[in-house]
DNA sequence: CCCCTTATTGCAAACGATTCCGAATCCTAT
DNA sequence: ATAGGATTCGGAATCGTTTGCAATAAGGGG
């Protein structure tokens, strides 16, 4: 049997209510006394019950993050940034992991509203009924969506900037000098790499060169990335540049490249979107746009814990965190 | 304000034990009043209140999981596998990352025993000194070592069999003739990684032939199986098949050899241990040892539920999974 | 028709903390 | 010395459940 204050009330001759303030230093309790009860507490070896503590102070002391698959180096980055800013707030975070199953995230929802916690992180939301939507809303806990740019007045967000991150893609392109240049991405309902393809296209027409542009969806994974590009080379093996939607597009993109004997970047430039640690490792190192991966998920976290102490306004707040270029050796300038 | 039991118990005429009893359906309440409370219960929208529940009960239905860092790929997949499981057990997760810091480490397990958990996943446990050891085994609540061998009194372990995967790979290298045999590893405190050494070096000695053998020490990461490798064909450029103790190694070895103009595998067969997923990405696809990781997990996870549940004998159990080996495109018979 | 068993319910005490409120004590200024 | 304010402390309620025990109602056998 754990030790109480009640014990330690006990044991050293005071009140519970003066043990409580004096572990929780609060106001109006005499130094003498609060250094022997501690003193107390720390023979017996106590330590707080905080789900005790919880039920009356109504707060859980934990924040929840939900991802589609932690398996997923993407969001095991921006899982660790949630986790370090949660901890340093004195929170846990509990790990829940929905494979994108509209279904699965109400179960985990409901599951946490029981377990009181303080606020939920959600990255890559399913997509949600309207029903669903109020429900959470009117659920009172905080919540902050990850990754999702279109502002919603009931979540607040944080996000990268996606758009900006295109449009440096086609700068940067531009700038080595291709006039042949293909962008790979995945399904058009979705929102990031819609947003990507917005700004890497919107830069290459207000630039007014006369490149030709091609376009491809598919599945945004390695496999898609690799079929697509057999696609695209089969179709234009004149293409010179190739912007993937993301890296693991990109790495497929190699794949398929170096299995049809052309050559990166010697042949064809390659750039992605991310930078996954892989970025760096693979062959040839890919140059790919910076995500802050690691900053988001802390970002995230802090805003859900201003929001859970009440420390902000009401009301939705959105950020929108800036991306980098990073210049490896998949680009060079076309001859 | 949420709804709670005694709301229930007003709005339906009955005491709330009643009601308690009802939303458990527990023994001993009529079925037409179970009936009625539930359907309060349902138009109230009540939800119950597992904090208060967990007071009482002692049982706060949440596990955690200390890892050392959840960007790195391997603990990721353990994490899914534990996450599973506890959901399917009606267990939350809640997710740690010590970095390797054994005071971190032990704030972690501080913090987790406030929160009142039921138990404690641990992978890759910074050492900790024997009073840490004691006071951990102390706490009461039950905690499973993932990925430790060292069959520990006080703590329950699961854990992949190294050894005999370390003899799979040298009764392979050995199938296809190599004769000239490295192998990289890590630091030799490295318990998991000398376990694999141990099965590699005395399957070949069993072989009794006549190879030459030479091991060599280094950081067990990407730039370690790099620089090792540099090393070894500095020194033994005739060495014809690598055993890498882990896959990060040994892409940190094709590294080094594409650097350094060997090829694999016409030169030089490379087997690695773990299968990460990215191995069947890289190229060549690597030939590896698969640790059965999501399993681990899982099976961890389970251990821990029913010992928190009190449903296996007291003692520290212990398990060891199987491994197998992955043939992929890295290695090959010797000329 | 009564007694005994069984099913159903209510009462109240926990679980381990926080916190409002009032009582007791102390200090200081008049 | 005394009033009066500030400190310091104890008492008790409370957070939302579960659960042992007593009470009542119902049913059944003799």
């Amino acid at each position: 049997m754990a030790i109480t204050i009640k014990d330690i009330a006990r044991e050293s001759g005071v009140n519970i209510s003066t043990v409580s303030r004096a572990l929780n230093d609060a106001y109006g309790v005499h130094q003498e006394t609060r250094g022997h009860v501690l003193a107390v507490a720390a023979r017996l070896n106590y330590y707080p019950n905080r789900v005790a503590r919880g039920l009356k102070t109504r707060r859980s002391h934990t924040l929840a993050l939900i991802v589609s698959d932690i398996r997923n180096p993407f969001f095991a980055e921006v899982t660790r940034g949630a986790e370090d800013a949660a901890r340093a707030g004195g929170y846990d975070l509990v790990l829940c992991n929905s494979d994108l199953d509209p279904r699965k995230q109400m179960e985990y929802v409901a599951s946490l509203l029981e377990k009181q916690v303080d606020g939920i992180l959600m990255n890559s939301v399913a997509d949600l009924s309207r029903k669903q939507q109020d429900q959470l809303a009117a659920s009172g806990v905080p919540i902050v969506l990850l990754n999702r740019s279109t502002a919603s007045k009931s979540f607040s967000t944080v996000c990268a900037d996606n758009e900006a991150g295109g449009a440096m893609a086609a700068q940067y392109l531009l700038r080595l000098g291709h006039e042949n240049i293909a962008h790979l991405t995945g399904p058009r309902r979705h929102g990031n790499l819609t947003d990507r393809a917005r700004g890497f296209l919107r830069f290459l027409k207000a630039a007014n060169a006369k490149q030709r542009i091609t376009v491809l969806h598919g599945e945004n994974s390695f496999s898609g990335g690799q079929t697509l590009t057999q696609k695209l080379l089969r179709q234009q093996p004149e293409i010179s540049a190739i912007f993937a939607a993301n890296d693991l597009m990109a790495f497929g993109a190699i794949r398929a490249m170096l299995e049809l004997g052309r050559r990166v970047p010697e042949d064809i430039s390659l750039i992605g979107f991310d930078n996954l640690e892989l970025a760096s490792v693979v062959h040839p190192p890919l140059t790919t746009i910076h995500q802050p991966k690691y900053e988001m998920g802390r970002a995230a976290s802090e805003m859900l814990l201003r929001l859970a102490r009440n420390q902000s306004k009401p009301g939705s707040q959105h950020l929108l965190l800036g991306v980098e270029l990073i210049e490896r050796e998949s680009c060079r300038k076309r001859l």
